[in-house]
DNA sequence: ACCTGAACACCGTTCAAGT
DNA sequence: ACCTGAACACCGTTCAAGT
């Protein structure tokens, strides 16, 4: 509050003009955050690829706003956006087919699946300066009663060698619940409509 | 700082004679919740019971410590109890015959879904009394402008009804990932060892 | 060895008072 | 209508000083 404030060449108690309390702010804030998320009208587009697209956007705006990943999901007062995105991405689904409970279910899956991945890839290595590898020889050296945890010591041994393909990594793993998604509901790319 | 101070009977500045900081402290804590988490031996169990069985222990033990949710992954200063559990992860996949890759490819899915489910189900309704249908029946009143968002206004009236279950929720996907995984790496529950 | 008083540099928030 | 000074109830942390 006081460095907002000082940055908008103000007083902190002024922005109580504006905001509630500071929650009310972050409220504002996340419903940002969300209104960068890209989400297809529902019915416009195969459903496979209008979650692919709403996934990879999503993470997106959390690469962009990091402090946002805990906050996103489970607020009391989900703002205007944030109804979009969830609305539109339930809506594909209907679209698409899906029975109620099976378009919750998929819903449920894939955003577990991103909010964690954003989770995991906040705070660790690589965005520091862009080089993993770097900083994986650095831990590496680091801890040397790593020998009881071999597994780990060749994680970081090829990690330090190839670097580690964040991109990659959440190219797979979503591709891979998405064909979980197609294969446990029998819909394979349905055309919007049915 | 003060007030773990207070409940100790001591100051808060006598806290520094044992730990150097709050986010040292923190990590402490941290690795006790690690220390929650159980993670069978690799090459005792069929990797996918084993997988599925630390799933599920993990997730409990962060709705045990829902604070811990946002701090277990990405830390700097690992502890042993969290080395631990990721040593073991990786020896399971690696002792079932999964390359090495695959297993970073397989562990990266699964634990990604772990702690965005843990997130999502953090602060949500539900945990306040038990009672989910009736915070949405609440939540459902208190939104009258949701008619531009039908689905949403679907849902409500759905888990209004009938509840939310979380578990059912989690194993549907969890088990889904545990499908995927089998059939991307071609693993049909193989036998320890081979 | 273990604890603390005083102090520093912070927080979010309220409220009566200013223009 | 918009801003603020003073104040309250907090934080984490340092450091010299106590026993």
């Amino acid at each position: 509050m006081r460095k907002l404030g000082a940055q908008l060449g103000v007083e902190a108690m002024s922005l109580y003009r504006y905001v509630s309390s500071k929650e009310d702010l972050l409220d504002g804030l996340v419903d940002l955050v969300f209104a960068e998320v890209e989400v297809d009208e529902p019915g416009t587009t195969e459903w496979r690829t209008a979650m692919r697209e709403r996934a990879h956007s999503h993470r997106a705006a959390m690469r962009r706003h990091p402090w946002a990943v805990g906050f996103m999901e489970g607020r009391m007062q989900p703002g205007p956006a944030s109804l979009r995105v969830h609305d539109a991405t339930l809506g594909i689904l209907r679209a698409a087919g899906f029975p109620f409970r099976a378009a919750v279910h998929a819903n449920s899956v894939l955003d577990a699946y991103v909010y964690g991945f954003a989770l995991q890839e906040r705070g660790l290595p690589a965005q520091a300066d862009g080089d993993t590898a770097e900083v994986m020889r650095e831990q590496a050296r680091h801890v040397p009663e790593m020998s009881n945890f071999p597994h780990l010591v060749e994680a970081m041994r090829e990690f330090a060698e190839t670097g580690f393909d964040y991109d990659a990594e959440f190219a797979f793993g979503l591709e891979l619940i998405l064909d979980g998604i197609e294969r446990a509901e029998g819909f394979s790319a349905v055309a919007p409509g049915g």
